[in-house]
RNA sequence: CGCGGGGUGGAGCAGUCUGGCAGCUCGUCGGGCUCAUAACCCGAAGGUCAGAGGUUCAAAUCCUCUCCCCGCAACCA
């Protein structure tokens, strides 16, 4: 086995939020891989960096009364204590947002450039008077074409599901200010990605054996294939001021590349960015043909950017291609998809708050995990189950069983180590590192937590326990338990790359140094010192989990705490359409826990809305009463039906939900500000 | 006919490529053990493998059709 330069990345996160738990999962998966292969021997250069470019960006900035700069600044700030504290490895972490970046980007543009795929043409877009910027079609909503209904995106209707271009909605607004956008033309510059030579690269690139899964090759040729309307086209990277990015060079304009087509980038920034901080040459990692691969793990929702843009970008401003882009599928949570808006979802932070073990996490992700692109499901009762049964019943028991016994009678001396399992354990090795590599995470676990099972019916069978009571079989007790130390330590070397931390521990009270994947040939001799044994991984109680999962508010509420420090306009606040409502009926809802469903009179207007109190009041005693509502939030679908607004309660932390009431006087309708 | 993934005891999953006794973990029930963190060991119950049809000596696995769930659908980071 030749030994193997890595240049391995993962998915530059959005640089508008703290990492949630699907960030967290891909970083684990690529961790443990990178952690393997270092194991092997391979030279591993692990980066990743904040993608803080781009229009969102911007504009959450401006709400937030900061500059870009600063706003980025304090995200990339609160990224280290998510990393170190699931253990991943990264060598280094950066920004998009960066003098590597911004040169590296601008170089790539003059090399397309000048191989003739960069193209100018007007194009006509939609352009808010009042922000005096141009829309993307996210920013637009308006009435649909076809069956009428209010409040509908610029590309395709919710209600009839209708597909159309922003230009046909009727009454278009602006959802940053309410304005009507008026269509202005700008010049926009294009990658052509439609030249039959990017075509030509792109399919050869695809359909090299191994590179990608099977499955990825697919999605991405019904892209390259498609004909018609949805044929591939060429591919606007140019956006227009006011935009957080990087200046196009060369042009009098001020114009911006798009923020997508800079994010890639930054994994050679970041990569450019450590070479510096460790002297190594990076032109060898990045030139065409250089020997160090580059592999990239992603999300299965950004296949597109990474298997047609992005080795198309590299391919013809001279660099080297993309070796594997590795993608995973999504964590679901009890079957739901987890949703930051929605506030379910697991809080990764909550998590490492709650004290709980991030190897317990690294474990179920990984026992979860195969080379698919498919999602899994974070499920709670099966994450205790399986961390405790397998973790601390299995594996960790092993070394607690035994370890007594080898430090009471022996000095923590080990004896001879003698059993066929040994060397069965020994020969898993191979295709367990086979798994490994194939990023068959679940598959190899199984088969470690196989040979755990073994190891304890090994102790069962040979029953230490009462060898150490009767005479004359001291030199047995020490075999078996030396045996069971060894067979131990193989789980752990096994184990290594999804519990760094244990591994090390393990390895401190083994008193043996880093274990690397070819120390599975080895065995600890008779004479072999071990150190006391002391717990090494502790059980997972239900009850952190259901604090874990009582607090999805937690996120919200942390949230809410950081807006109310955050001021708005008038303007601002005078989007919202508070008015006050008589319930003129509330009604128990059939198979919901929390909720009622009331029909509220606005003066005039009814409707219906689905509020979260059930806890704290009996339908019967709503009716009548007067309340606020938020008249012109976006109605939204439910389980158990539409809810076309939301009624204003206060919470704190403790229980008790509390109604707000107008005082004595207002009359349904009536505006509230 | 848009594309991809999925449907296997109560829960979570493996097995499907390459057809050959339906398997693992958890849970439940019974037994054992007492070294170990309520752990560990042995045994049992529980499945028309989403449904229908076909190929075959033999189908969870191959073929055809249907149903259901999830995700994606560039011009949205």
């Amino acid at each position: 086995m030749s030994a193997r330069t890595l240049f391995v990345t993962t998915a530059l996160p959005y640089a508008n939020a703290p990492f949630h738990i699907g960030h967290i999962m891909e970083y684990i998966q690529a961790d443990i891989w990178v952690r393997f292969q270092r194991m092997r021997g391979h030279t591993v250069h692990f980066v990743g960096a904040d993608d803080a470019h781009g229009a969102p960006i911007m504009l959450a900035a401006e709400k937030a009364g900061k500059s870009p700069e600063a706003f980025v600044a304090d995200i990339a700030r609160s990224r280290q204590q998510y990393l170190d504290g699931f253990h991943v490895s990264y060598d280094n972490w950066h920004s998009t947002h960066s003098p590597e970046n911004t040169e590296l980007s601008q170089g790539i543009y003059r090399r397309l450039k000048a191989a003739g795929l960069i193209y100018a043409k007007p194009v006509e877009q939609f352009y808010d008077p009042v922000k005096r910027m141009f829309l993307a079609d996210r920013y637009i909503k308006g009435e649909c074409p076809n069956c009428g209904a209010k409040d509908q995106y610029g590309d395709a209707c919710e209600n009839c599901s209708t597909v159309y271009s922003a230009t046909e909605l009727k009454h278009p607004y602006s959802t940053l200010s309410g304005a009507t956008p008026v269509l202005k033309s700008s010049e926009h510059y294009f990658f052509r990605l439609s030249d039959p030579k990017c075509k030509a690269f792109i399919r050869q690139w695809l359909e090299t054996p191994g590179r990608l899964q099977s499955q990825v090759v697919n999605k991405a040729k019904e892209w390259l294939d498609a004909d018609g309307e949805k044929a591939l086209s060429d591919w606007d990277i140019s956006r227009d001021p006011p935009y957080f990015g990087i200046r196009i060079p060369d042009i009098a304009e001020e114009k911006y590349l798009y923020v997508w087509l800079d994010a890639p980038i930054g994994y050679l920034a970041s990569l450019k960015n450590y070479c510096r901080k460790k002297d190594l040459d990076f032109e060898a990692f990045v030139k065409p043909g250089a020997g160090a691969e580059m592999v990239h793990f992603i999300g299965k929702d950004i296949i597109y950017f990474h298997t047609l843009f992005w080795p198309a970008m590299l391919e013809f401003s001279g660099y080297k291609v993309p070796d594997h882009v590795y993608v995973h599928g999504f964590i679901t949570v009890s079957g739901d998809k987890m949703s930051k808006s929605r506030g379910t979802g697991i809080s990764p932070l909550r998590y490492l708050e709650l004290g709980m073990n991030a190897e317990w996490l690294r474990y179920y992700i990984a026992a979860k995990l195969n080379a698919n692109v498919e999602d899994f499901d974070f499920n709670p009762e099966d994450f205790v189950a399986r961390v405790n049964a397998d973790l601390v019943g299995k594996y960790v028991n092993i070394a607690s069983r035994c370890a007594v016994f080898i430090n009471r009678k022996f000095g923590g001396a080990l004896g001879a180590s003698q059993s066929p399992l040994l060397a069965e354990t020994q020969a898993k090795a191979a295709e367990i590192a086979a798994l490994y590599d194939g990023r068959e995470f679940g598959k190899a676990l199984r088969e470690v937590m196989r040979l755990a099972d073994a190891a304890n019916q090994f102790v069962d069978e040979q029953k230490p326990w009462e060898l150490a009571k009767q005479g004359g079989t001291h030199q047995r007790l020490a075999e078996v338990c030396s045996t069971a130390l060894n067979l131990f330590r193989l789980l752990t070397l096994y184990l290594k790359p999804v519990l760094p931390h244990t591994a090390a521990q393990a390895e401190a009270f083994l008193d043996v140094g880093p274990l690397q994947w070819t120390d599975a040939a080895t065995l600890l001799p008779a004479g072999h010192r071990i150190q006391e044994y002391r717990h090494l991984l502790g059980r997972v109680d239900a009850k952190q989990l259901d604090r874990l999962f009582d607090s999805a508010a937690g996120p919200q509420q942390n949230a809410a705490k950081e807006h109310s420090v955050t001021s708005i306009n008038i303007d601002t606040f005078n989007q919202l359409d508070l008015r006050v409502a008589r319930i003129a009926r509330a009604e128990t809802v059939d198979g919901a826990d929390k909720l009622v469903k009331l029909t509220l009179d606005l003066g005039g207007a009814t409707r219906t809305v689905f509020a979260g109190i059930k806890s704290a009041y009996a339908p019967e005693k709503l009716e009548g009463r007067l309340t606020v509502v938020v008249a012109n939030l976006e109605p939204r679908k439910m389980k158990f039906g539409v809810s076309e607004g939301m009624v204003l309660a206060a919470s704190g932390e403790g229980p008790g939900i509390f109604l707000v009431s107008p005082d004595a006087g207002a009359e349904p309708g009536m505006r509230v500000k």
